[in-house]
DNA sequence: TCATAATTGTGATGTTTGTCACACAATAGA
DNA sequence: TCTATTGTGTGACAAACATCACAATTATGA
């Protein structure tokens, strides 16, 4: 039995043996090939995704065909298109494989009784939301106060790993410029 | 006694007269005069803020001197500078008042307990939590598919209010766009 | 392995947006 | 009320970035 989540868990709050068996009762295992969808848009979103191993993107389709990445999901993080998840409607986005990935997947349902039944996970659950909140809010400072270009020097200096895992056209889409641009920029 | 609050919270949980006051019982009424500042940038962060009544800023202040504004914060909203709030590290944006404002504000300390000691707070916050993030979701996604003219139409259909509550020097600074490019945007 | 698809680089050109400069209007405080 | 401050509009120009076109390279799968 893994036990890499009970370690991203004990980062937030010790756990029992016990308890942790518990905690993974609510999840399940799952694996996903090479560009497989973990969330087709227009579908309903019924699973929260923690990523064992392999990569993620989050797409959003615009209404010209052109595909925009609100962010990538690597070993450790959680991901799902929480809006439609949360509030149980249809996925905007899509969750898509750019490498073959596994995941614990966890159900609404689930995660509302692992917190509801269980304060350490709902308080691991909060500071995992106010994590994410955090980090939306700094990419968005990063659209109001830098250039494509330093956007670039960014991403290069706090995810260097993308840089060989990713083609260079889906890190233009999550910085929110044309490939061509990015190209142009990386030297 | 006011009960804007609980009004607030009961849209997420219903509580007792007592519990009411219980929760009540952490924060501590504030008031603010136009400009003033709630949180000033290099100073260290120890509160939350329930906003009851005006408006708030959260700006950072760039290297050259530039202000861009992270969000507005009106009646009902949480605002703080969450990042130095949760990891107690100085703050790295102000939040100033655009008008004379109200708020409820809650100590790290007294939010922490809180959420500790009783399990309907802990779930509201994670609700706040939770869609606060979604809501930072759509902005990053608002800069990476639309024009700075659809920025401006969105914001306008969205919060009309700010149209008349904010100067558009400071719209400007939100949307990411210069003052002279809204002002030319806008008709 | 080979054919096809996906990805990348680069020139030419057009659009969007920023910057600077200045005039004018509105607002706030003594 | 008066004055200083803050906010707004607009022209001229520059910079950043997108788009189109095409060639070249690199994966991928039958």
């Amino acid at each position: 039995m893994s036990n890499q989540l009970r370690k991203h868990i004990e980062e937030v709050v010790a756990l029992s043996d016990d308890e942790y068996t518990f905690v993974l009762s609510h999840f399940s295992k799952e694996a996903y090939g090479k560009s497989d969808f973990l969330i087709q848009k227009g579908e309903s979103v019924n699973h929260c995704y923690y990523v064992i191993s392999g990569l993620l993107k989050l797409v959003y389709d615009d209404t010209n065909g052109k595909e925009h990445i609100t962010s990538f999901a690597m070993e450790n993080w959680w991901e799902s298109d929480f809006a439609a998840f949360f509030t149980q409607t249809k996925a905007q986005m899509s969750l898509q494989c750019i490498e073959e990935t596994h995941v614990l997947s966890i159900s609404l349902n689930n995660y509302n009784k692992l917190a509801a039944d269980f304060t350490k996970m709902e308080y691991f659950f909060l500071k995992k939301s106010n994590a994410g909140h955090i980090a939306s809010q700094r990419r968005i400072l990063s659209f109001l106060t830098s250039s494509a270009k330093e956007r670039y020097e960014q991403l290069l200096e706090q995810y260097p790993i993308l840089f060989q895992r990713v083609p260079k056209m889906l890190l233009a889409s999550y910085l929110g410029v044309s490939r061509e641009t990015l190209s142009r920029l990386s030297h």
